[in-house]
DNA sequence: GTAGGGTTAG
């Protein structure tokens, strides 16, 4: 194309920067600069500057004697010095630094330019206008597509997804065979930037274009959905997808695995796995990671140690993650000594432990009081130049919490706030639950003002917590006033909520109150459990309502759940204080046989029944 | 340039 037609488009489409003629003179003297300075720094004088329009530009960078790296030392020197020029670089001097590039072959400083072009302020114009200036100024069809698809990647890393869009257009209207690789970087950019389902609507644009779809970008499409919540329209992608021929492989398995997992949808978890089976998609150590959570939940730990079994003899490659999901397993049923040697397994095969597995193992010594081993991890960590994050500190302070070392608890936490950690609901509700585990309410609740004195928005864990520390204090009526204070800001108390509220009424002998909570809570959905139904039956025992308290421990009973030692503790109290000592017996040893451990109250009371007639 | 892991309430 010749520069004269290029200027009449450049004053079509730019009416901003009107052009006057190219300065041949000025253009030659300042290529001979160039050339003769070679790579050192571009000097010249104001005067051959102050002459400069982009049509004299376009002239020295296309000025085939002058080399490649003049010319970007030129481009660059007009870039930097915008002071020093009477016209800034505008469209058309990136257009003709672009040509140059491309006869050099060097596609990644092309990318540069045109970042500029997209993202300066000082050139930006529409990716409609650079798109119908690429037709002019480059007649190869291959170097047009290609340059079509850096502007593609360039709009994608400068998060501009319209024009992006707009680019996408061009292609498919040029009939270009638009690569997967770049529009999988949109996807995912997409997913990250939390627009919406736009992510999807794009997959769909792509498999309307005839992009040609791997595993790669279907599984990113179903992971979104995923966690949109929309797991079963990830599904339906899947099967639709499948019956185009492209196949879903390990990792979109996995991701919908996950969603179920998490989302708690057992059956469903069975059904994928059967998929996975008929499909002979091979588990991998994702599978693994995921798999021993969900059987870990379900407490099918059988299962969980087949899965131990299976990795070993398959021999699947461990990563961190994996050995995180083991560890976590093991702190769970209690073996910790199992737990460190997963631990010590891990480094010595040369992984790199991070802050969550470190995180698993704390907890495992925390929940089994070892608070100097917990300590002395947190120590080890600190060696290994791991960042200690919130999440770590929040389980060393509910440890202290949970032995009722508060002292420690208070230190630790003013240790981290003069190293700037900021407490999170997490923090809060630990060191309040602490204090009310401990009877001491005011300052419980002292903590739970505090959080909202730092602007942390309370939670219904927080509420729950809150509620339950005024039922304890026997202050129902600013309990029930929180209770409902958190139905109206539409979060749903849940049956630890209730349990709560059930338990103060309870407490006070308020029965009715306490069975219409119960009522509430199971037309609500929340199913009542073993807290629900032991608060109840202390709370007839207590006042003397022995046969309803029975009734009671036989409805639970029936719908499957299992009294624990405090349903014991209290039923044998009753029944003791009414005399019925044989019933008392009866289940004191249904108690023990069941492996609870009696407490002196069990005994005390038993012994008061045989005085009683 | 796709997936998986650690912390709070009775």
């Amino acid at each position: 194309m010749s520069t004269k037609n290029l200027v009449k488009i450049f004053e079509k489409s730019l009416p901003r920067c009107p052009s006057s003629p190219a300065n041949k003179k000025t253009a030659e003297e300042i290529a001979e600069i160039l050339i003769k300075s070679g790579l050192k720094p571009f000097k010249t004088n104001p005067s051959l500057i102050s002459d400069l329009n982009s049509n004299t530009t376009d002239l020295v960078l296309s000025n085939p004697n002058l080399p490649i790296n003049s010319c970007t030392l030129f481009f660059n020197f007009l870039r930097t010095n915008l002071s020093l020029t009477p016209q800034k670089p505008n469209l058309q001097t990136h257009l003709s630094f672009i040509r140059r590039l491309h006869k050099a072959g060097n596609f990644e400083e092309i990318k540069q330019v045109l970042k500029f072009i997209v993202s300066d302020e000082n050139i930006r114009c529409p990716v409609e206008e650079i798109l119908s200036l690429f037709d002019f100024e480059f007649d190869n069809s291959y170097f047009l597509y290609k340059l079509s698809d850096l502007l593609f990647r360039v709009c994608v890393d400068n998060k501009r997804f319209e024009e992006a869009n707009l680019v996408f257009d061009y292609m498919k209207k040029m009939g270009f065979n638009i690569d997967e690789r770049s529009c999988i970087l949109y996807l995912v950019a997409l997913k990250k930037s939390d627009k919406g389902d736009s992510f999807f609507e794009f997959f769909r644009r792509m498999v309307n274009s005839g992009v040609e779809i791997g595993a790669y970008s279907m599984t990113i499409v179903t992971d979104g959905l995923c966690r949109r919540g929309e797991v079963e329209k990830g599904r339906e992608l899947m099967n639709e997808m499948a019956s185009k021929g492209v196949k879903a492989n390990v990792v979109t398995y996995n991701t919908i695995l996950n969603a179920y997992v998490k989302r708690k949808d057992f059956g469903v978890v069975s059904e994928v796995l059967m998929l996975m089976e008929r499909e002979e998609v091979e588990y991998n150590a994702a599978t693994y990671t995921v798999l021993i959570e969900h059987f870990g939940n379900i407490g099918k730990h059988d299962e969980v140690e087949k899965l131990f079994d299976e990795i070993g003899e398959r021999k699947v490659e461990m990563d961190v993650h994996l050995y995180t999901s083991m560890i976590h397993w093991h702190c769970r049923r209690g073996s910790i000594k199992k737990a460190v040697s997963l631990f010590d397994e891990l480094t010595e095969k040369g992984l790199v432990p991070n802050a969550r597995v470190y995180g698993a193992l704390i907890d495992g010594l925390c929940k089994t009081g070892q608070m100097e081993a917990a300590q002395l991890l947190l120590k080890d960590m600190q060696s290994q130049k791991i960042v200690v994050n919130q999440v770590i500190i929040n389980t060393l302070l509910h440890g202290y919490c949970r032995k009722g070392m508060m002292d420690d608890a208070l230190r630790l936490v003013a240790v981290m706030e003069k190293k700037g950690f900021k407490p999170d609901v997490f923090t809060y509700n630990i060191m309040a639950s602490g204090m009310s585990r401990l009877k001491r309410y005011e300052e419980a609740k002292r903590w739970l003002f505090m959080m909202v004195e730092n602007q942390l928005t309370p939670n219904a864990i927080n509420f729950t917590t809150l509620i339950d520390i005024h039922c304890k204090e026997g202050n129902i009526v600013e309990a029930k006033r929180l209770f409902r204070q958190l139905q109206g800001k539409g979060e749903s108390p849940n049956t630890v909520t209730y349990n709560a509220l059930i338990n103060g009424y309870s407490k006070k002998g308020e029965m009715k109150d306490a069975y219409k909570l119960r009522d509430e809570m199971e037309a609500k959905g929340r199913i009542p459990d073993v807290y629900t139904y032991t608060s109840l039956v202390h709370g007839e025992c207590s006042f003397g309502n022995i046969d309803e308290a029975m009734k009671l421990f036989n409805e639970m009973r029936q719908k499957g759940l299992v009294p624990n030692a405090v349903t014991y503790t209290a039923i044998i109290a009753g029944l003791s204080k009414k005399g019925r000592s044989d019933e008392a017996f009866r289940l004191y040893n249904e108690m023990i046989s069941l492996g609870h451990v009696p407490d002196q109250r069990v005994y005390s009371s038993l012994v008061g029944s045989l005085h009683t007639t």
